[in-house]
RNA sequence: CGAGGUGUAGCUUAGCCUGGUAGAGCGCUACGUUCGGGACGUAGAGGCCGGUGGUUCGAAUCCACUCACCUCGACCA
């Protein structure tokens, strides 16, 4: 038997407390152990079960991952842990249960795989679609900005610098040992961009001459690159896919109304197609984009409460205008800077969407962004239904796809896979398919179909043809019940501060060491000052979001940590 | 980039303290019995023990370095 030290060394080893779906065997292993030994050893093993965290025992008693060992014993949740459990571990294992995306082999580089493709293909077709229907046109620029235009324009110099990737060589040789070593420098060396501002800005001074070349509304789908340190797939990568919008108006007003207007897409994408609640607000000085006059962006809380920024539109004045030189001979035969915009988001709205709306059993996709709207699962006892099933099943399909929901084709797929029908259902579960339907034998002597909802945790039977009548108002209520609900999780947690010591506790845990879920939106009267924001951050962790667009005046008036006269009505919350 | 931790089969891991040719569960393959919310039996395939170097007759195990990943900070869409 092992020495006791040895026993603690792997109870609080990080890879157990990385992955506590492990733990419930340990330990039982452990206790077998114990017990085992009890009546000659009767201190070391047992010491160290009851200086077990307490949410590992909970683990044990709650779920049993490996139902084959012990089918007395199932796990009630599909995802182990629970979002309860260890959220950002949740987090994680909804992705891999869902073949969503995975770790590359390149340092904060992930591979988003064909599930998690598909969302993003949804997510850009609806959203290129508000681009053109505001008058957009899509375009594309370099991968690779030479460094001196980075330098153009100060503040943006300071926020991007540290984070980015540098060419310096343009070709490989092979050296004495074998190995390929860079060689040819580069002699202005380049950068992967971070963001576009520069290099577009730089062409747009080329294209604009007179007041008559403005505005320029133009956007572009890309990748970029910012060298993270700490990464988490989706919300956080060293690459990320997204889209930029870049705009140039001959006016102020006409460059400030189209930052709000594309922030008012970005709300109307959010809340009706992502079915994400979003808050509308500014970024305060300290929190806006590098070189931007104004910051404006969409906040969506997750089910842990923290804060996602979702989206931002930004209002550049004239600071890049002036840095890359976009001038226009205006009406009346003066030379004038251009006013520019820039907004984007990206694949970290896949990782909102997980994290608004999945459950302890996996992913749950709004059907207005799910690559397939239904699944038929045929269920097959015997050779001789099989052919009369699958049949059944075709034309099921068939009449589905002839239908449509939010202007697309209904998508349908027969999952006619050899497998156990059970490892079907909770595949599609945990992959987030909004309709499941069962067909067998039974159902079709009734001419019915066994359904059920991803959003609920029932089955029905439904004649057939009802529910093919009724699909499209089927597929409309789970996406209002999903805003619905993911609503009324934000709105529940959202509470208004009217001193220190309560904001202070609502954003403390109770358990230092392993936080559990806490906190929300706080919203509450302050002064606007740096050192206000600084002091919460130190403190709690907790940064102001935004000033909310709609109530963001203050309220009593007085800072709630200074005392001193409010100057806004911010969301304060801890943040992604 | 700072502090801590972990690398053994596709996944989760045992073995390491005390050196002697690598074991399990899941998954995978085949066959059989099953089949309407994660079945079971039998047989099988699958491992340069993260990498490099050192100590040793002998290294998954000891030592040094290195790489990768994870957690927490700092930074950030």
């Amino acid at each position: 038997m092992r020495p006791p030290a040895k026993n603690a060394r792997h109870f609080y080893s990080a890879a157990r407390l990385r992955n506590p779906a492990r733990n419930p065997d340990a330990n039982s292993r452990e206790l077998d152990n114990a017990n085992l030994q009890e009546t000659k050893v009767s201190a070391s093993p047992l010491i160290h079960n009851t200086e077990r965290p307490a949410e590992f025992t909970n683990v044990q008693q709650e779920s049993w991952p490996f139902g084959a060992r012990n089918k007395n014993i199932m796990a009630k949740t599909a995802i182990q842990p629970t979002r309860d459990q260890d959220y950002p571990e949740w987090y994680q294992q909804v992705i891999k249960a869902a073949d969503l995306a995975e770790t590359s082999p390149v340092r904060g580089c992930m591979v988003i795989k064909p599930w998690g493709y598909s969302l993003w293909e949804n997510m850009q077709a609806s959203l290129d679609k508000m681009f053109k229907d505001t008058g957009h046109t899509n375009a594309y620029f370099p991968l690779f900005i030479p460094v001196s235009y980075l330098e153009k324009e100060a503040e943006h110099v300071e926020g991007f610098a540290k984070e980015c990737a540098v060419v310096t060589h343009s070709k490989l040789e092979l050296n004495s040992e074998g190995k390929l070593v860079p060689a040819s420098p580069l002699e202005e060396p380049l950068i992967v961009r971070p963001t576009s501002e520069t290099i577009i800005g730089e062409m747009y001074s080329r294209w604009v001459q007179s007041y008559r070349d403005l505005p320029i509304l133009v956007n572009q789908w890309a990748n970029v690159v910012r060298w993270e340190l700490r990464t988490r797939l989706f919300l956080r990568t060293a690459e990320f896919l997204w889209q930029e919008g870049h705009t140039a108006h001959a006016t102020r007003e006409e460059a400030e109304e189209e930052t709000q207007k594309m922030l008012r897409v970005y709300e109307t994408f959010a809340q009706d197609y992502m079915a994400m609640p979003v808050i509308c607000g500014k970024k305060t000085e300290g929190e806006k984009f590098p070189g931007a006059v104004d910051t404006y962006c969409i906040e969506a809380m997750m089910q842990d409460r923290k804060a996602l920024q979702a989206g931002t539109s930004h209002f550049l004045g004239q600071n890049f205008a002036k840095a890359s030189n976009i001038k226009y001979l205006s009406e009346s035969g003066v030379q004038e800077y251009a006013w520019t915009t820039s907004w984007g988001v990206s694949t970290r709205l896949i990782g909102g969407m997980v994290m608004t709306h999945s459950d302890d059993n996996g992913l749950v996709i709004p059907p207005k962004l799910a690559p397939l709207h239904a699944v038929i699962i045929p269920v097959l006892h015997n050779d001789a239904e099989r052919e009369n099933v699958m049949a059944y099943c075709a034309k099921l399909k068939e009449e589905l796809a002839s239908k449509t929901y939010n202007g697309r084709e209904i998508k349908v797929q027969i999952d006619s896979r050899d497998i156990r029908g059970g490892d079907k259902v909770w595949g599609w579960i945990k992959k987030g398919v909004p309709l499941r339907i069962e067909v067998g034998p039974r159902d079709i002597a009734s001419d019915s179909l066994f359904v059920a909802r991803r959003d609920e945790d029932k089955k029905a039977s439904v004649p057939r043809a009802e529910f093919i009548e009724k699909i499209g108002d089927t597929l409309q209520s789970i996406q209002d019940n999903l805003f619905a609900r993911a609503k009324k999780y934000r709105d529940d947690n959202m509470v208004e501060m009217e001193n220190k010591d309560d904001f202070y506790r609502y954003f403390t845990p109770k358990n230092e060491k392993k936080p559990e879920i806490h906190g929300g939106f706080a919203v509450a009267d302050y002064d606007g000052s740096e050192e206000v924001e600084d002091m919460l951050r130190k403190d709690l962790r907790v940064t102001v979001r935004c000033i909310p667009l709609e109530g963001g005046t203050p309220k009593s008036g007085k800072c709630i940590f200074t005392q001193r006269p409010a100057k806004y009505r911010a969301i304060f919350a801890k943040s992604y």
